[in-house]
This record gives C-alpha cells, structure tokens and sequence, in this order.
RNA sequence: UGGGCCGUCGCCAAGCGGUAAGGCACAGGACUUUGACUCCUGCAUGCGAUGGUUCGAAUCCAUCCGGCCCAGCCA
C-alpha cells in the first residue's frame, strides 16, 4: 500500500483516532468469523476492510473465531477459513485466536461484573422472559429476579457453572434497562448453559457467553482498537459499550465499534444459512461449487487473488447496503487476466468441416497466445483437411449483421486460412453435419499477402488432433430470487444457475498437456476456461464467467 | 407505528459550504487474425422531495417521502 491517506469513512475514524492519540497502542483490528460455515465474497469484504486498515495504519491484524455457540461451531470450519483467508491473500500468520480461549477470563470478570451488582441469575422461561421483554413500542417489566443479591447471584451462577442446572432453566443477565427503547439493553442474556461438547473445549464448560458480551471483551482481552462490524449492530454498539464501561478497571482503553454497510451481490446468495442449505441438501457440489460466491467456488470458478483484490478497492466501503453487479466482478477478473494469460480455442458444440482443395498431411500453425501479452508466446496448432467449428458459427440462411460461415461466405480460420463455405451437408432429418468449404493457400496468417478482407474470423480445432473433453457451462451463479422467507425454492434457483454439461466439446491438444488450474480465456465471448482437471481418470471441466453479453444474444 | 441506520447516474462510489471524480453497465465511432481486446466519444444544469440559512448548499437547518435493522437462552 503506497498512499497513507484514509480511502474510505472507517479509516478516516481511526486516522482522526490515530491523529488524536486516542490509543497508546498500536491500531489494532480483527476478522471474527464464526466458524459455521465457508467464507464468501461478503466474508472478504469484511477481511479486507480491516485488514487493509490495520496495514495502511502500520497496525496489527488478529483473526479469532467467534465461537461462543458450541451447538453450530465446527473444526472443519476453522480449517476452511483459515485456508480461505491465506488464498485470498489476507494471511493472518501467527495472528489466529480462539474466543474460546478467554472462556476462563471471561467467567472470571462476570463475577466481577456480578459483585458491581450490574448482572442477575433469572429463573424465568424463555416464554415468559419474551413476555416480558415488551414490544418495540411497550416497554418491557423487570425480572421478578432482578433484585437478588449479590451473594446469591454469585452461588447461582457457580452451580450453573458446576452443572448444578439444566439447560434453559437459568441464565445470567445483564441489569440494564427493561425500559430501553433499545431492546437490546432491556437486560439482555450475557450467558446461558448449554449441554453440548464444544469443538474446542470440550465439555470443560457447562455455560456459554452470548454474543453481545463476550464479543466486547475479546476485542478488549486483544488490544483491538476498532472492532468493524456491519451495520445491523449499529443498535448493539451501546450494549458493546456498557459490557466494556462495566468492566473498566480492566480495560482502561477500550476499543470501540464501528460499523459498515454490508454488500450484496446480483444473483449470488451470501447467506451462510442459504449456503448451508444448499450444500447439505445436495443442490450443488459443495461448498466449492462455483456456481457460488463462496471463497472456494470464485476460486474454482477462475476468480484470481488480484481480481478479488481489484473488485473489493473498486466497491469502496459506506455506511449504506449495497448491492453491486456482477459485471464489476467479472470485469476484474477478465481485466487481470486478459494480461496474464494466453487463450486457447475450444468448440463447445462442433460442427465437422471438410476443406475439400486441402490436399496436404498436417500443417502446423502458429497462433499467439495473448493478443493483449506478447510475451506470453505462441503455440503451434495441427491444421488440416477436416476440422471442427462451433455450431453456433454456421447460420445457412444468415440473418442480418451475421458475418460468420453461411453458403457462400468467406471468413478466415484464427492462425489458419481463408475458408469459404460451398455445400451443406444434412442428415436424414435435416440437421446439418457437416460444412464443405474450400480455402485459399494464399491466405495463410502471417503471410502479409492477403489483399482482400473478410468480416469474421472463427475458433477452431482439427477433427482429429484435439482433445474431446465435458464441458460445464455455470452461466451464472446460483440465484437468490427464489428464497423467500425460511423455506426457499431451490428446484427453481438450481435451474436457474443451471450447470450444462456438453459432453461432445472439444478444445485444442495444445491442452493436453496444461497444468491443472491453468486458466484460459476462451477465444471469444469472453469465456473463462478453470478447473482444468487433467489427473487420469478425470475430463476436462470449463466454465464460463460471463454470461453473453445483450448484444450478441440480439445478433 | 418505539428506537437506530441510510438515501449522489441503471449498479458501486468520490465529494465534507465555492459551483457534481472514477469504475461497472450501456450507446456511438475507430482499429483488429474472432462481434473479443485496444483506442476515442457520449452518458446527473443534477445530488430522495420541499422549504429555509448563505454572496454561494449534494454539503448546514427544518419538515416530509422512501429503504434497511431490532422484540434468539444465534452470531
């Protein structure tokens, strides 16, 4: 990072902090996912923005699972983040904490917070303890068991802690105000017992921290200057503040919450719970399928660090939700890797052409890599006799603006010739099958003899020499437009991110031998090739990022 | 409707009292060994609306309108 200016309104706040000498300590932020499912493309919005805060500020960057729920936390989840993050390039080295570490620490300063009489053990259902509550234009009544002493709340809170209770019989909670405005200081739970084997601790403990208290303190126990959340804490930042104003002689400089408008993208599901479903109830592939904005699905999907990078400083940060197309993804994708890497031909639905004067054996073309990259070389491509176009390349009675093969029409071979089409051939039922063209040697690319123009040029490959492969075509991501409500309409949201399979595609040889993740631009339409998998055994997988653009689907 | 947050081009987003950056998308043109790429050009007399303050307002004030969040022993 060259500029040291605050780039968005959350640095600005830590700048004016930092200029204020607020901290006498280094900035400090954190990334604390819950370790219940995959990180997405909202996950690493999040990252980057404190991430880059921390950096641009010379500061620390500590990621810590928040994992105070052990009914819905799992290692396998730590994993998957932990790798997610070091792909995307936000490596937390050493920097990877557990909230459940501080579960002694925490526990230690609620008897604290329980001896400044400012927490209660209450008896009532979660029933009754709804009634209470109020509604958001009532206030809500006090707990019948909010004025215990402070002895017998701290005997109380020790059996919950020995397991002396059952599990929603008690819990402890913070003695604020029933009559907030704020539902979220109307003596809101601070801990609950729970009778489950925690990932991590086991069944060391009986109780559990809620979210809005033990999320304070962790930041606290951290040193973390600015804790950024998004903004449908904003209502919580109070109760963050009094859990931390409570425990002053602890925390003499407590961070502070600041929070930023969450990010949506057109037709990609960002809910965790969404993803889960999908996953679990076999809709897709799993967590890396790539019709999903999951890290690991951009991943397979051909997404680069650098595009990622790019797109997240392209949307900028703010305090509003947004929702940004898809296009911008795409389109820094395609920016990084129109430079980086070289094309290749591939024929997604073949059509057999016979150039009928071609009389030689093979012929070996040269065709460049990179139109954009010269240096990224050249490949020679076997030409001959009978080669393979796509389908959609032909039109036998060319509509307006259609430049490509129809009887009559001369277009030229990528690397190759000049070819025209003379004769159509058909199958019983009508289909054509097959093209008779004729060339002209003259034409050869890179000759600087051609004298006469053609409109179109095609992708092809040699009917023989090529490599049959499946092809997938994700054409977009999976949509959200069917979910509503709890239960969503995932027959209807699979079609419509529809995974096609095109078992008869071809691409060129020249792939046979690509490293696995190599990625290629398709040669036209703006196709991205990923997911090579050339292991034994396997075939060919492709996908394409972008869907056609409007106006070639009009022409 | 109680409280909180937010409204700048179709979508993101700069701007922070001195006369509306940029990107994506879109449109037109040039070029081209793919209708791609590249290169030009166009795209808010307008900043949710209405009043007000001011020499001057997207920026300050008021009211209104619209959107989002909150009543888990989830995070």
């Amino acid at each position: 990072m060259d500029d040291t200016r605050a780039v968005n309104f959350l640095e600005r706040i830590i700048e004016e902090d930092v200029e204020n000498n607020v901290y006498h300590r280094p900035v400090h932020t954190r990334f604390p996912p819950e370790p219940n499912g995959y990180l997405h493309i909202g996950s690493l919005y999040a990252i980057n923005l404190n991430y880059n805060a921390a950096r641009r500020f010379g500061g620390k960057f500590n990621m810590r699972f928040d994992d105070t729920n052990p009914l819905k936390e799992d290692m396998e989840y730590v994993n998957a983040i932990i790798e997610d993050m070091k792909w995307a390039g936000y490596d937390p080295g050493n920097n990877v904490f557990f909230g459940s570490d501080y579960f002694q620490m925490i526990y230690d300063l609620t008897e604290k917070l329980i001896e400044r009489g400012l927490a209660y053990v209450c008896d009532l259902t979660p029933e009754e303890m709804h009634l209470k509550r109020g509604t958001l234009t009532t206030a809500g009544t006090n707990s019948p068991y909010r004025d215990r002493s402070v002895e017998e709340n701290l005997t109380l809170f020790r059996g919950m802690r020995e397991g002396v209770f059952a599990p929603g019989e008690r819990v402890l909670r913070a003695k604020i105000d029933m009559s907030s405005p704020n539902m979220n200081m109307r003596d809101p739970v601070i801990y609950r017992i729970l009778n489950a084997t925690h990932y991590r601790s086991g069944d060391k403990w009986k109780i559990y921290p809620m979210y809005d208290y033990a999320h304070p303190i962790q930041d606290a126990i951290e040193d973390i200057t600015h804790s950024m959340c998004s903004i449908e804490f904003k209502d919580h930042r109070p109760l963050y503040e009094w859990v931390l104003n409570s425990l002053d002689f602890a925390f003499p400089e407590p961070p502070k919450q600041r929070e930023f408008g969450r990010i949506n993208i057109t037709g990609a599901i960002t809910s965790k719970r969404y993803l889960r479903q999908l996953v679990s109830l076999g809709y897709v592939d799993g967590w890396d399928d790539p019709r999903l904005p999951t890290v690991k699905g951009l991943r397979r999907r051909g997404f680069t660090q650098s595009s990622i990078h790019r797109f997240l400083t392209e949307i900028g940060v703010s305090r509003d939700m947004s929702t940004v197309d898809i296009s911008m993804l795409e389109s820094c994708l395609r920016d990084d890797l129109k430079s980086k890497v070289g094309s290749v031909m591939a024929v997604i639905d073949p059509l057999r052409v016979t150039i009928t004067n071609y009389e030689g054996d093979i012929e070996y073309v040269k065709v460049e890599n990179s139109n954009v990259n010269p240096e990224l070389g050249t490949r020679a491509l076997p030409f001959g006799r009978h080669i393979l176009v796509d389908r959609d390349d032909f039109m036998e009675t060319p509509e307006k603006g259609f430049h490509r093969l129809y009887p009559g029409n001369e277009v030229r071979l990528k690397g190759a010739y000049f070819i025209k089409c003379e004769e159509v051939i058909k199958d019983d039922s009508g289909k054509v099958i097959e093209l008779l063209c004729v060339y002209d040697p003259e034409t050869k690319s890179g000759s600087g003899n051609v004298t006469r123009k053609v409109k179109s040029t095609l992708h092809w490959v040699h009917a023989e020499k090529n490599l049959p492969c499946d092809v997938y075509l994700y054409s977009r991501l999976l949509t959200n437009e069917n979910i509503s409500g709890e239960e969503a309409d995932w027959e209807g949201a699979a079609d419509k991110g529809s995974k096609v399979l095109m078992s008869n595609a071809v691409v060129e040889e020249s792939l046979r031998n690509a490293a696995p993740e190599s990625r290629f631009q398709f040669l036209r339409h703006g196709y991205f090739v990923v997911d090579i998998a050339c292991k034994p055994g396997e075939k060919l997988r492709f996908n394409r990022i972008a869907a056609l653009k409007e106006s070639y689907r009009k022409k």
